[in-house]
DNA sequence: ATGAAAGCGCTAACAC
DNA sequence: GTGTTAGCGCTTTCAT
């Protein structure tokens, strides 16, 4: 069965009104009709099954109430609570929301995805967990368009809403020192992003309170995989030199006690492992893994009200926004 | 620094051409232009950082090439992959895909879902998992927008991707009547939806071909968690009948595992375990699961195709496609 | 309070 | 090949 799609215009012939008092009525202004017209539209529209076409409404508003979500199709397993904290304040708030995934940096799908989104005017993009080549971002501003980065915060970037990865790394080896650890592993962080070496910054702070030096052996660099989370265990069981390490997330936490349980490590008896995140893999891994963790969802909820901001109020200043970490004790933390 | 948006006309003035002929240039009609009208407009277009409207474009020649998906938001580890197939297929089909993240039937943010959806006039749905109230579904079909259902088949719906729901049952079965057991559990499956329902009848059948009649405490119904896993085991161990459980889900097998360990249950010593699923936390879990694995990228992918089919050539044929499922061997399952 | 008419930015005839 | 024009479906002055 084929429906023909019906406009305004059918709508006011059926009615017997113009397409001016339909459109006012459809859209509310209460002001600027009568109540027959109001009930002769109504009727007219259900009976017609009308629905608006809001593509072209848009077009003649100049606005779209729809912000855009960029979201890294890396596995993450945290993207679920940001996801959460973003829907629930969108609705709260009348903008609807659509999610796009987009590759890393390095596969280049990402102008794509941007152009995508330029071009179709949406009113506000936030970047949740992603990092951006330039040409994107250029793209983006050059459209006017209001965006937010969310949990990541590339280096330089103003407008970020995010946990502070100095004070991540500070806490976290903060926690292992109280807990009586002195030589501290650092492993699966990355090198070259902004996150890693900063989180890397609040490490050697914690240390340097304690007066130790961090050694070189002590690091395990890696791209917070599970992978390598399996391989720093397997390295810092040959060099025998660390008494805890922290894992760069969740999900590299989760492969070294993997990876633990089939080298026949135990955590935490051998071997302490605090993991960064604290995402429900945290409650799931046995033993139940000690974290730094991060407040996705009031990350989310955070971005969204800036953006918002943003576009209602085409508010330009800086957003930077610090959401705040906590310990959450669990099991996989050893006090020597 | 405010940019102002700049439109075709502009861009026509700059290059010293009609807005018709921009037009041409910039969507590519080869014909309908020369080589010093395309040069003059892509370096006035590019000069002046022009982008087109889509919204625009799309309204005149009512049409719009994105196709939207629908995505639970019940914790489900398997979107991942799904969305992977789809988005590598859409866009080797030149179809932009944005997500809309919906809560499950009863909590309502259904209906506004699909009025945003309609009312953009997407030009495609893919139903991801979720299982839509009939209200939304008339929408849909209203407005005259291709559908397809990913990974779940709603009951009497024809226009479907997902595997066999009662095959799945029946070779989880099967393979563990093959393993030598006798006495299987079914855990967490819920008993008022299509798939639960399915995958009982395969695993009946499966049982009554070595005539065995499945015991009703052998069945522990649930809502396809981790939580059901959890107190699915505590169950088991308590009555003590069954030497294998097939679990609804690869979450549901994890909790499963979780309270075997903290429970003192040896898996797969003294109890064996078949996930349904497949996905990454089987490798991932400790003992690794043995899975009845579906292929969901295969999914993603035969939607996104079966719905390109119905869009281009408005073909409203059933596409009712199955996906074959396999067995994966791993590590919680006990020959006996 | 309502109708008529212009126009959002673009494309697709239709001329030439 | 290229300019001109009408019009997609809607909103919003401007009259009345």
């Amino acid at each position: 069965m084929k429906y023909m799609v019906v406009t305004i215009k059918d709508v006011a012939k059926e009615a017997g009104v113009s397409p001016g008092t339909v459109s006012r009525v459809l859209s509310g202004q209460k002001k600027f009709y009568g109540p027959k017209a109001e009930a002769k539209v109504l009727e007219a529209a259900a009976k017609l099954g009308y629905q608006k076409n809001i593509l072209a409404s848009n077009l003649v508003k100049k606005k779209n109430n729809v912000i855009a979500v960029v979201i890294s199709s890396v596995q993450t397993n945290f993207a679920d609570s940001i996801i959460r904290g973003i829907n629930k304040v969108a609705s709260e708030n009348n903008f609807d929301v659509i999610y796009t995934y987009t590759t890393s940096l390095d596969e280049g799908n990402q102008p794509h995805v941007i152009d995508m989104l330029t071009s179709r005017r949406v009113s506000g993009i936030v970047l949740a967990s992603v990092i951006l080549d330039k040409e994107s971002i250029t793209k983006i501003e050059r459209a006017d368009i209001p965006y937010t980065f969310v949990s990541i915060t590339p280096e330089n970037e103003t407008r970020t809403i995010s946990s502070d990865d100095v004070d991540i790394g500070y806490q976290a080896t903060k926690y292992l020192i109280n807990q009586g650890h002195r030589r501290i592993g650092l492993a699966g962080l990355d090198n070259q992003y902004y996150t890693g070496k900063r989180r890397f910054e609040g490490y050697k702070k914690a240390l340097k309170e304690i007066n130790v030096s961090p050694k070189k052996e002590w690091l395990f660099p890696g791209d917070y995989s599970y992978e390598s989370g399996y391989d720093a265990l397997k390295y810092y069981k040959k060099i025998q030199n660390v008494t805890a390490v922290i894992t760069a997330s969740d999900t590299c936490a989760v492969g070294m006690l993997n990876s633990a349980t089939d080298n026949g490590v135990r955590i935490p008896e051998e071997l302490s492992i605090l993991s960064i995140d604290g995402t429900n893999l945290c409650e799931i891994a046995r033993p139940r893994l000690t974290s730094v963790s991060q407040n996705f969802e009031e990350m989310g909820q955070q971005g969204i009200l800036a953006l918002i901001d943003m576009i209602k109020f085409k508010s330009t200043e800086i957003s930077r926004k610090v959401i705040d970490v906590k310990i959450d004790e669990r099991d996989s933390v050893k006090r020597i």
